[in-house]
DNA sequence: ATTACTAGTCGCCGAGTAG
DNA sequence: TCTACTCGGCGACTAGTAA
């Protein structure tokens, strides 16, 4: 879904459910009440939220009594990936954003996930290089969270998921990063279900990173993101 | 101008020209580029830039070698108004911006411009309040001047300038505000041609806020910037 | 009250093409 | 090459109205 392919009306609708807190939690809202907001006819703004609802950006139980609207996670990360290009727009000359983070010891899933053959050979095509059995899980600093979903919001490498053994295994998406001064190849990763405001980052590397950066549980981890000329789709 | 009049094509372009840098200087750019990228005929490229040009929203100088455009300060606010709506829609919590800033004295500027009775008027008409013959100058901390720009997107009160004397006054543009524990009546202003990224701030209020505050030059001042329900235009 | 279908209008888009 | 006009078609809007 990119964000270039909604019309105005539907951004400005999906900004202003999300201004209604339709993010968290279902909301109420009637097709009179929007139109009247946006100038618009009670029909339009009913066939707007039909439109969206069809591209999975909300949810809707529409009934003749009113309404209820959710954002889906599609239609939240629709307003970062603007968000994302808005503050390219206007901070041009802002080509990277560093991250904090605190090195922790996850359930080893991270580890486990790596190891399913799907997940490791989408792995090493699309990132570029052979992904060593494990990660390293960051708590991203509080104050970073707001950086770690701008960086969200940019156009990640995407590995599909798939089914396997009756289980579902969700899309991984990957963010390009670097240690500054290292050279290691370095990625983040978050499962695309994640929500916003998420504190957990997860890294893989070609290397051991825990080795390489010679840090424990505790130790403060720095990463970097450099933006790519253009979004890439 | 709001920004939800206008299209998702023109928000688009708009966004994709400040990527360019067209916010600070000209930018060379044709219609067949624009419509490569959005994957639009050339015809509607040349259609959009026209129109944004009417609308006054870019600068366009179109030939047949090719175009120059950059933004105009209205373009540039369109772009940060959108940026506040998108701020508050992806964190409803927040309810209210703090800013740091230390003071310093200006020309007397801000003296004389209030005391011109058609400032004044308007000042008092639109504030609810009498403001007090002079103002604060407030240098915002450079680590604010981004939540400052923040501020500036949300929709604020205008006064009208005028022509007098073979001068022009320009549009002067206010914010509400409050000092944290003062229950005095302040609003920062900021002449309308102020470009984005300026740390100036001015104080207007109803008492003598040096006297208030208890400051001299080079004292902090923190203000506080509180949302309203809607946006109001 | 609601949501949402149908009919009719209007405006926007792309193709062709001129300057 | 550029920009930008005209024209035909289609998509989106409003009004009326059904459920």
């Amino acid at each position: 879904m990119d964000i270039y392919n909604l019309s105005s009306r539907e951004l400005g609708l999906l900004i202003y459910l999300a201004q209604n807190r339709a993010i968290d939690k279902e909301i109420e809202v009637t097709t009179t009440q929007i139109a009247e907001f946006f100038s618009i006819s009670q029909q339009t703004a009913s066939r707007c939220l039909l439109k969206l609802k069809e591209e999975r950006i909300i949810l809707w139980k529409s009934s003749p009594k009113g309404s209820l609207v959710q954002l889906t996670p599609t239609g939240d990360s629709i307003l970062h990936q603007l968000r994302f290009e808005l503050e390219r727009a206007l901070h041009p000359d802002l080509t990277s954003i560093k991250l904090r983070g605190v090195a922790f010891s996850g359930l080893g899933e991270g580890k486990y996930y790596i190891s399913r053959a799907s997940y490791f050979k989408e792995f090493t095509s699309k990132l570029g290089f052979k992904p060593y059995h494990g990660t390293l899980n960051l708590r991203i600093n509080t104050n970073d969270i707001d950086r770690l979903d701008l960086i969200r919001g940019s156009w990640p490498i995407i590995i599909k998921g798939f089914e396997e053994e009756g289980r579902r295994f969700g899309d991984v998406l990957c963010y390009p990063l670097k240690i500054p001064k290292k050279t290691a190849n370095v990625a983040g990763i978050i499962p695309r279900r994640t929500h916003y405001g998420s504190n957990i980052l997860e890294l893989i590397s070609d290397v051991y990173l825990r080795e390489i950066l010679d840090i424990v549980d505790g130790d403060e981890v720095v990463v970097e993101f450099t933006f790519e000329k253009k979004k890439g789709n």
